[in-house]
DNA sequence: CGCCAATGCATCAATGGCGATGTATTGCGC
DNA sequence: GCGCAATACATCGCCATTGATGCATTGGCG
């Protein structure tokens, strides 16, 4: 399976579990969710869709007369739920470290219901953003922002900043609510 | 053209232009600029290369005896030069939407020496930023980070906002100082 | 009543991503 | 002196992406 279509997966997985849609719907939402950074097209999605479904992971049911042409409602099936529980508990690396797989993924991360798995999963975000890194290198030292003369590239690195700081914080108060046990 | 390959593509151009580097060299520092995000393997870089060179855009020299294996120092034509300053002078819009690809453009958009045409990139980033846009939506309204009640999803919303306005001002501030004649 | 946009899904061909695997050399540690 | 990591490049095959294209229906506008 290929990285993007893990991320588009996810998405449709995670739509489903709320309620069941038919492609078209799907579209919509998921342009909605990352439409705006990168869209996905037609010929993409429903590929996808008859993947899941020949993995046992949704069924489609035809509703006739219902839109305009003959629509498919799609439904989680019990293995589409566990699969969707496992792949937010488990994401990959990239998933992780990507910003655009991260958000797919807290996206959906409610739907795992364990606030210790969610923990975990918000963990190792964490880990990752707290190890230095950077975008530009003297040797195997990371540059920061002030060392850097290029402007567009000191940008990258303050945007970067600002950015890690803002998630880092947001991670520090999401983790206290979830391992206390008095949640309000 | 695919538009990863497209990133990728950049980024060959980009290093290239700096200076002459054989493929393991053009590799490390790729894997500095964006594989802490998004790793590249080599069957996509070799590839990537291959297609570069029979589209003109740069001519490879062998360099006998120098590593262990016979190393081919890649060097960029004038059409590779040309082609690298059009590609930053017009990005699609995935790459002025979608942050790492948009990070690839900003890395190597010193190399298009005319300020104006680098503030003509900035302005397509800012009026992008500007626009009203969110993860979720209530119909046709975007949904802010107060009004959503999933921690998981207010955690995006928060950290896109930081990042939104962080970037929004320092765009202000490069786009000063591009427009301004007197540079310090 | 005719046209067009939107709805809703499907298929195809070209192309790119990438894991697996291969090959050859240098140099280091044990 | 043996193995192993790093250097350096290459190829193969599977599969995902996507633009193009097609088809059928509904509803609104003029």
């Amino acid at each position: 399976m290929r990285h993007n279509a893990a991320m588009l997966e996810l998405a449709i997985l995670g739509f489903l579990h709320d309620a069941p849609l038919h492609g078209y719907e799907l579209r919509k939402r998921i342009a909605a969710l990352t439409g705006h950074v990168k869209p996905v097209a037609e010929s993409t999605l429903y590929p996808a869709i008859k993947r899941l479904e020949k993995a046992g992971l949704l069924a489609r049911r035809p509703q006739p007369g219902a839109g305009a042409a003959p629509r498919h409602v799609l439904t989680l099936t019990a293995e589409g739920q566990a699969e969707l529980r496992h792949r937010l508990a488990h994401p990959a690396d990239v998933d992780i470290t990507d910003e655009n797989r991260w958000f797919t993924v807290l996206a959906f991360l409610r739907h795992l219901d364990d606030p210790s798995a969610q923990a975990e999963v918000l963990e190792r975000r964490m880990a990752f953003l707290r190890q230095p890194w950077s975008f530009f290198y003297e040797g195997d030292r990371p540059l920061r922002a002030e060392e850097v003369e290029d402007p567009f590239r000191r940008g990258i690195l303050t945007i970067a900043r600002a950015t890690s700081q803002a998630e880092l914080s947001w991670l520090r108060r999401t983790l206290d609510t979830l391992r206390s046990p008095t949640e309000d």
